[in-house]
This record gives C-alpha cells, structure tokens and sequence, in this order.
DNA sequence: AGAGGTCGCGCC
DNA sequence: AGGGCGCGACCTCT
C-alpha cells in the first residue's frame, strides 16, 4: 500500500509538514519543510518511492503544483482534498457519511475564498477578509473524513476510481498550462489577413469586413445601419417585410433575399474576429504558447470547463495555427460516439453493445436495421440522449426503445426522476444538483388539490425541463469519467516513453500529445491502450468497445 | 462609468 | 429539435 504523503499549511502557511499515512493508521516521521525548500523535497520523495509512487495530499492542486512544475517537478499522483470534497459532499452514494452530513465548512467551495490568481499590488489594498484562513482546514483530519466516506459508500471502488481520475485530472491540467498548445502565430495571422485582409491600425474594420457592410446596407436601403447591432438589424429585416424574431442566423438563413450571403458572411467573420482574432492572439499566446487555464470539475456533469482564451471552443477555422515544433508530431485522438457507448455500457443493453461493435457506432445501428439510414441512427441516439420531444427524432424513438430496451430505459428513468425532482447520480458516483427550491415546491403545489390548471401547465413544462438535464446528466457525466480515466492512463503510459511526449490539449472526448516524431507511433498505441483500460475500470468485463479516430499529424487542422 | 442581463454563436 | 459550456458585443439599468 503506498503512502500517503501529506502536505499541510501550518498556522503561517508558510511552511508545510510531510506525514507518512499509511491509510488510516498513525501518522509517522511528520517534517516540516519550509515552501521553498518544497520542490527538493518533493524531487526527494517521489524518487524515493519510485516502485510505488507516493500519493500526495493536499488542499489544493490549482495553488500547490504551479510553483512545483515552475521547478521542474512533476508529481505522479496526487489526492486533490478540495476536489473530492465537493464530489463527496454532493454524492448520493455516500450521503450517509459524516462529510455529507456535516454542515457547510472550510472545504466548501462558496466558504473557500478564490486563489486562482496570482498574488497581485491590489491583494494588500483589498480588505475583504478571507472568509476561511487556510490554517482553519486541516488536511489531515479532511482527509480521513474523506476515506471514510467512501469506505462507506455504496460501490466504493466506484467512487475511489472518480477521485483518482478527478484529481489526476487536477495535474493534467496544471501540466498543460504549464506545457501549453503549440501555436503559431505567423500561421494564424495568415488565416485572419486571407479571411479578412491585413489587420487594421487601431480598431478599424478590416477591410472585407468594411465591404459586406456596406453591401448589407445596400440591400437593405439603411445607409447607417450598424451591422453589429441586433436591433439595428431586426429594425431594417422588418422594414424589408420580413416578419423575423431575431438576428439570429437560423432565421436569417431562411429568407428569401439579397442581404442573406453578405450578412451570414458578415456574421462568420465578425464573429472569427472577435473570438479568435487578432487582439486573441495578441492576449492569449506567447512564445508559441497558448496556455488557458483548465477548470477541472467546472461544469456540474463532471466536464471540465476553462478560464480565458475560449480554450474549449476553438473554431475549426484556426485549428490550422496548432502546429507541432520541428521534430515534433500531434498525436490527435477522439473517442467515436463516446456518449451512446457509454450509455451501452452502463445500462448493460448487449444488443446496443454489439452495435458499438462497429467503429461506426451510428453505422452499427442502421446496420442492424433499427433505422433505415446512418442519419437516422444518429439523430434517434442524441435524441434520446439529449431529450427530444419533437421532430424527426422523437419519431425514431419507439424504434429505438424496442431495439434497444435497456438502453432507453436507463435514460428515461433518469429523466423522470429529474421530472420528480429527485437526484441522479453517474457510474461513478457524482450527482446532480438537487432540484431549485422553485421546482420542488412547485411540483408539491401541483399535486395537492386546487391548483390552478396554469400552474399545472407551468410545473410540468418545469419538471420536463429538469427531466431533460437529468437524463443528459448521466450520461455526459459518466462519459466525462471515462474521458478522464483515459487521459490519467495515457498520462501515465507516457511517462514510461522516451523524449517526454505530453498532453497538450483535452477537449471532453478528444486528448492532443505532443510528441517527439520518432516515438509518436509509440503514443499512438499508449492512446489506444488507454482507452481500452478506462473501459475496464470504468466497466470490467463489459462487451462494449471505445473506438478512436486517431492522427498522426503536424497540424491540428489535419486531423479527423 | 460600471455592473449585469441577453443575444448570438463557437465547441463537445 | 434536445443537454452542457465560455465569451464578446450590445444594451439597459443604476
């Protein structure tokens, strides 16, 4: 068993003592290190403990490893106390337990102030108090708290397995900011100067930007329109007698007139622009970097989310500028259909299973004669994932039910429940937010007698909303496990490969290494293993197959 | 002037 | 259609 080695702020926090745990037994050989001497002694342990690497636990990977990696010291594993907190707090599984039952405290994200940043001039003027000083949370006492809750949990080795894989993922994401995408800017500005024309001086539109403008305003006899404007916009669509409700590009597509191409045009450009233009590139990438900051555990499936720069929104249009360093390769993988495997997967439906057979999952089913077309199955699978009520997709549901009952039946459990107010919870272990006070005492209201047939109406269209999030919420949850057991494996698998190939890029079901050319064959494989090993954590023995589209390539727009 | 809300649209 | 996001621009309110 690998020990546990502590690190804790003392009541300075400036210093941090390093304390052997073997799981629950006595603590041993507590030392105190001061902080600066920390990424020695770090360097110390770990080589140390090199057969079995020691787990190191602490309060918080966004404030502790920055410092380490700036050292050039890379942790192998690490238990993220904040981040399991508020999975523990929240989790049905374990809700039973003295953390979940324990009122809010210091490890609870809206009791915890923000450190995100680096310390700044302004810190020492703002005289807003911490609301909880560090040395109030004692890691070790959490820690075991934590250890605890999942020992009595249901499916512990569930839950023990999301830990691992979200604060690994804590690392990975440290590591990548640290490492940053390859990005070339003489490359992106190439893409923006052939879209738009030179970049401007000041904040001047480019000139084919100018253009569609004034054909816009042409077409619409409005000399001084201001095509950024919605108002300004929907004011002269209506003068046109267009009877439209908005701007937005799917009613504009519609219409039946000569400003439609210079506008949506107008449209994609402005909005390449301003997203991803100049004064981005300028902003968000340095010396050949571009380092966003990932936000693990940011989005309440268990996705992460990310901080600056629209990391996880990259237009195809500049995947061109992500190019490797001479030498070097992207190694650019993608899990293919990841959700409806998933969902295979965790309801055990075989025959779903044997679909996810094909590397063409949407292939597999239309194979099987569920549907007629490959596009028949997919909009038939996201509808059932996503939930929909109408359309084309709805009406393919019933063949999907009776193909694949299982299947179906799991998400449309976790929609009523969403509807009854009720929590679901992913594979793993992570739940979903309880239901809005609002919805709760609504649904109460409407089931007692008297109420008013609008209000019926009201808290039904409520409850299917909620129904909707809850039964995507299983789904998207448990794919984002799985998506994070494959990167915490392929971490590992490439620290045993030549030449430091690392992570550079995660993007929900998608990972980007960054290689030196002649292992990137060797990646390419530690990509594939991966995957197939997060399918057995996550499942065991579960027939169902994860398959990847996977590139080799110099650039980014090259792949898939 | 600045904060906050909404729209629109990029990604999965 | 239907789920989850971030972000810039515009607009309104204070």
């Amino acid at each position: 068993m690998p020990a546990y080695v502590l690190v804790a702020p003392d009541a300075s926090a400036r210093t941090v003592a390093l304390v052997d745990l073997d799981e629950h037994a006595a603590e041993t050989g507590r030392r105190t290190v001061p902080d600066d001497d920390l990424p020695d002694e770090v360097r110390r342990v770990e080589a140390a403990h090199a057969a079995a690497p020691p787990r190191w636990v602490w309060d918080d990977t966004r404030t502790r490893y920055p410092a380490l990696l700036a050292a050039g010291v890379r942790v192998e594993r690490c238990h993220d106390l904040r981040l399991c907190h508020a999975i523990l707090r929240h989790s049905e599984r374990a809700a039973a337990s003295a953390l979940a039952q324990s009122p809010p405290g210091p490890w609870d994200a809206d009791a915890v102030a923000p450190r995100p940043h680096a310390p700044s001039l302004f810190d020492a003027l703002d005289d807003a108090p911490d609301p909880v000083p560090a040395a109030t949370r004692d890691p070790l006492a959490e820690l075991r708290a934590q250890l605890d809750a999942v020992a009595g949990a249901t499916h512990p080795g569930r839950l023990r397995l999301l830990l691992a894989a979200e604060s690994t993922g804590a690392l990975i994401a440290a590591e990548m900011h640290h490492d940053g995408l390859p990005w070339d800017a003489s490359v992106h500005d190439a893409i923006l100067t052939d879209l738009v024309g030179p970049r401007p001086w000041g904040g001047a539109r480019p000139q084919r930007l100018e253009e569609l403008a004034d054909e816009i305003r042409t077409a619409l006899v409005a000399p001084h329109l201001n095509p950024d404007s919605p108002p300004d916009l929907l004011r002269a669509l209506r003068l046109q007698g267009f009877d439209v409700q908005s701007t937005s590009k799917w009613e504009v597509q519609g219409l039946d007139h000569p400003v439609v191409a210079p506008l949506l045009e107008y449209k994609k450009l402005s909005r390449l622009l301003s997203a991803n233009g100049w004064a981005w590139l300028d902003q968000w990438v340095h010396d050949g970097r571009f380092r966003p900051d990932y936000v693990v555990g940011g989005v309440v499936t268990g996705r992460w989310a990310s901080d600056g720069g629209g990391a996880l929104q990259l237009p195809a249009q500049v995947r061109d500028a992500v190019r490797a360093d001479p030498g070097w390769r992207l190694v650019v993988a993608d899990a293919a259909q990841l959700e409806p495997r998933v969902l295979a997967a965790m309801s055990g439906d075989r025959d779903m299973a044997a679909a996810a057979r094909h590397a063409d999952l949407y292939q597999g089913v239309a194979d099987a004669g569920v549907v007629p077309s490959r596009k028949d199955a997919k909009y038939a699978m996201l509808g059932a994932i996503y939930g929909a009520t109408s359309g084309a997709a709805a009406q393919l549901m019933p063949h999907l039910a009776r193909a694949f009952p299982r299947a179906v039946a799991l998400v449309e459990e976790a929609a009523r429940a969403g509807e009854r107010g009720d929590v679901v919870t992913t594979w793993l272990g992570r739940s979903s937010p309880p239901a809005s006070e609002a919805l709760r005492v609504a649904l109460a209201a409407a089931a007692g007698e008297g109420a008013g047939a609008d209000d019926v109406r009201e808290t039904r269209r409520h409850a299917r909303d909620r129904g909707r999030f809850t039964r995507n919420f299983v789904v998207q949850g448990t794919a984002a496990e799985w998506a994070m057991c494959w990167m915490a494996s392929l971490r590992r698998r490439l620290r045993g490969i030549e030449g430091r190939p690392h992570l550079v890029f995660f993007l929900h079901d998608e990972v980007v290494v960054h290689s030196p050319a002649d292992v990137a064959d060797d990646v390419a494989t530690a990509v594939r293993e991966s995957a197939d090993e997060a399918g057995r954590l996550l499942f065991g023995d579960a027939p169902v197959d994860f398959a990847l589209d996977l590139a080799v390539v110099d650039s980014y727009a090259a792949a898939g």
